[in-house]
DNA sequence: TTTTATTTGGGACATTTGTCCCGCCGGGCG
DNA sequence: CGCCCGGCGGGACAAATGTCCCAAATAAAA
């Protein structure tokens, strides 16, 4: 649920410590909370997330918002900006303190263009991303129940995910209400199965 | 809401027909309804669109299926799959008479590393690709009337895409019969506004 | 520590959407 | 010609989800 990329930190990890590229590469540092790219304005910096945690969101003009995904670990931030050179298509906010590289998108570019490793691995990055977008939304209009299940697993990892009840119903694209609703219900179903009702 | 993208097809129009690398860009046609890809499956081709017309469609195991998208002419398919060497994440049906390139993954992985222009399209693509399912996905879950808009938009290209009901709904990811409804409500809307009601 | 927000949990009701089911059409075919 | 089948439209009811609202619990600020 918090997507990683251990293989692009690696690398830029590297080039960040490398010579006449390395002094493209800065170190920045943001608190929870803090904005690093605004839905629909123009970017000018690529991002790779060395720690922490954001959450990537899109806002529609009646107020809702839906998360499209948690990044964590070598994730990338603002490629797709850089390739399309289009406004951002979504906001991203840290929810956790967070430690970037930060560059601009030119030198993006140019790595893209010219160290084929890199090339490769934003390529795989993007393909992975791309299928799992796909199929998270699909799974999202076709499973009226299993959202139960996958509350679960979603469970499991909330307590490391540092984020409100409201993010992650915005995630589920549900209502913070049908949220609590269904948690219930999980809470009831597995109180029926494993533990005898308790009186009190 | 049929992708298209004319500037691969005119590099692969190019490439076809251009010594050692033409020759192993197969010319085939597919007809309405056969399947190119099957989900779930290990794919060993990347198919371009010459023309015609596929949807691309993801099932779950409880029968329904959700359509990600229509690809129309230059689109791309198996790429995500020669890429990330994972069996196929949907399955791609013929909607309409279908003329494609096909070449295996091995050449396709080859052209993305030796061909400069055909990797940065092919970036290109794929960065615009995951921008709108990620727009359409966030959409979805958001827009609880503006369906009703995008009702209106998708009436316009319905004459155009030959699919039926079933599939628009798929498309929309609601049933057939909330579809009817929706439509039903523009109707009666627009008859309101532009016509008044005709008695008999 | 008191005060003020934020977050959380849930009742009551309205709306939307899905499910089940039936009837209508139009084309292919025995 | 009558039959069957797939696509289409819609009624009736059930289930899921959203909206509005209020209250308790926590966290943040004064």
């Amino acid at each position: 649920m918090i997507r990683k990329s251990p293989a692009i930190l690696r690398i830029i990890d590297e080039l960040s410590g490398n010579g006449q590229t390395g002094q493209r590469i800065l170190l920045r540092n943001f608190h929870k909370g803090q904005l690093l790219i605004g839905q629909g304005t123009i970017t000018t910096n690529v991002f790779f997330i060395k720690s922490g945690i954001v959450k990537c969101s899109f806002a529609e003009d009646n107020g809702k918002e839906y998360i499209l995904e948690f990044l964590g670990e070598g994730e990338v931030l603002g490629e797709l900006e850089a390739i399309t050179k289009a406004p951002a298509m979504s906001s991203v906010q840290a929810i956790s303190d967070l430690s970037v590289y930060m560059l601009d998108k030119i030198t993006f570019l140019d790595l893209l263009r010219r160290n084929e490793a890199f090339n490769s691995t934003i390529l795989e990055l993007m393909a992975v991303r791309l299928t799992d977008t796909a199929v998270r939304s699909a799974r999202q209009q076709l499973n009226p129940l299993e959202h139960n299940l996958t509350q679960l697993l979603a469970a499991l990892e909330y307590e490391k995910l540092p984020c409100t009840k409201q993010e992650l119903a915005d995630y589920l694209g549900i209502t913070l209400r049908s949220l609590n609703r269904l948690l219930k219900v999980q809470l009831v179903e597995s109180s029926k199965t494993h533990n005898p009702p308790q009186h009190r």
